[in-house]
DNA sequence: CACACTTACGATATTCGTAAGGATT
DNA sequence: AATCCTTACGAATATCGTAAGTGTG
């Protein structure tokens, strides 16, 4: 069979004009062309679809049949490439993102805000979970990128750096330390800390800093979320030691964030990707938004900048 | 939107193969052709198909949504090209004859039952009417086509001779009239004569009959039925005078006919079918059936043979 | 280095438009 | 005479096959 689209294209629009002349102009085409397509099509068919009568033209029995049908084709194949399009477009789609609980608390809302204006259509799927599993769901399939600090390099994972997150002191607006550039590790001896417990991949870092700077670390409080742990900063409690992206919960609130050196310990913050698959329109699309959400963030500074300077939060 | 059906069978054929190079042997061409059919459908929808990794071709989430409604397109163009590939290898059709009740028990049944010998899949439909209201169906498009004898040339529509049929006399085989080859009409005056009813048309050809011989018409009896009228015949009750057709009925049963002369009233027997419509493949083939039904019933003569005689248009 | 896909390019086939022909109102 | 469809033929376009190129296991 040798049937096109144009043929059956041609067809319904003269089934439709009732002229091939109409049709003709419809379809921005010589007519000639037109009779020619159609009858083509009553060859491979083996059916006549029109009575030609000069003046008239008239489906036959097998021709309105053949119309019903056809119709319904050329209607599902418009939808399959509108689909495609909307895909293509970012007007629709899905994305399943991986992220540990922290970054998605933090990043996530706020990206998710924006992508939702941009690209209305695109929905979005989150599993929380531990870095391990993340590379796992990612490396299976179930989710499409995945968020986080990864160190090794693992295979079947495409890695894009998104920004480099630094642990970072965060104080009260009130708290000594605020008058301070940056604070080196040591100094943290004595202060009374907020920390995070030990299921999270950051108090893992704290305690390696701690150990670094060859100080003890006696947790004051210890807290699960990094909502809670602002919040006992922002009353003057103590100190905590949080990730960079935590800035993006300080603004406007009482809390001043000062680098922490020697040691100055800073983690890639990547998007990963199952490698060898290529990425869906709006999993790209997500990605520029997060790259643009921590650059609006990053004005506060990430910790990104060679030497750490001043850092209020307003 | 410029797709064509080639890139869709294309793009599924290397779908379901899942490679380039088996579904190019597949579809019996070059694999770099089967390669740009994909690469220009995949410009066309926006969104990659396949992830090639030049080792393995696999799927990607817009290409198994694009499968899935492709293949439903495919399938049900499929469909349709077979359905019309029915209608014209009389595979599957329908009819709808309309004819007059004596044409219909005679010539019908036999006609019917080797269309469906020949032809299982087409259906037939029988409007049993008046020869005026046979023509008016036809016209109306409300029957495919129509059989009688019909004088007139009526506008917008076809007539297509089938047989010639005449007035022929049936009596026993024992009847002294069985030893003669043939009967001016004026023989009848005295005989007993079974005669169809007023309503039919055959009946009033009959009475023109007698009226050219100047013989007086008494009918002994009057049937409504062709069959009852035979019956009474092989009974050897009287003589009866009917079509030619009639001869479909009298096989094996102890009924001679003879043609009746002076005048010879005969008539054309055709089909109508209404003009500048195509006719459908399943009313051709039944028109041939027809045809192939009245030759074998001829060779027991239908009065074909012989001269012309007196037309008589009721 | 063998395999699988892509790119490049010339040959072939198809489609399309112009011009002429035929039929009907 | 005007309109509408068909046929004929040359030009533009698309498709296809061969050959060379690229990357991966």
């Amino acid at each position: 069979m040798a049937i096109s689209l144009r043929q059956i294209q041609s067809f319904l629009s003269v089934a439709e004009c009732g002229t091939f002349t109409k049709a003709a102009e419809r379809l921005h085409m010589a007519q000639p062309a037109l009779s020619q397509l159609v009858r083509e099509l009553e060859r491979e068919l083996g059916i006549r679809l029109f009575d030609r009568t000069t003046r008239r033209v008239e489906l036959t029995e097998g021709g309105r049949e053949f119309q019903g049908a056809s119709a319904k084709i050329m209607h599902d194949l418009d939808l399959a490439v509108r689909n495609a399009n909307n895909l293509a477009e970012r007007r629709r789609g899905r994305i399943v993102v991986a992220a540990p609980p922290l970054l998605a608390a933090i990043l996530l809302p706020s990206a998710i805000v924006e992508l939702r204006q941009r690209h209305p259509g695109i929905e979005v799927a989150i599993i929380d979970a531990r870095t391990d599993k993340i590379v796992e769901e990612v490396r299976l399939g179930r989710a499409d990128c995945g968020l986080g600090t990864f160190s090794a390099i693992e295979d079947g994972i495409e890695r894009m750096p998104l920004t480099r997150d630094s642990l970072m002191l965060f104080c009260a607006s009130a708290h000594p330390f605020a008058a301070r550039t940056s604070l080196p590790w040591a100094d943290l001896a004595e202060q009374p800390l907020i920390t995070l417990t030990r299921d999270s991949g950051i108090r893992l870092l704290v305690e390696v800093g701690y150990e670094t700077a060859e100080v003890p670390l006696r947790p004051l409080y210890e807290v699960s979320q990094i909502t809670t742990a602002l919040a006992l900063v922002e009353a003057d409690l103590g100190v905590a030691v949080l990730p960079t992206y935590a800035l993006a919960m300080t603004s406007g609130r009482p809390i001043a964030t000062r680098p922490l050196v020697e040691p100055t310990i800073a983690r890639d913050v990547v998007m990963i990707r199952p490698s060898g698959r290529s990425p869906s329109p709006a999993v790209l699309a997500f990605e520029a938004i997060l790259r643009s959400c921590i650059r609006r963030v990053g004005d506060l500074d990430w910790g990104t900048s060679g030497e750490p300077g001043v850092q209020q939060t307003r």
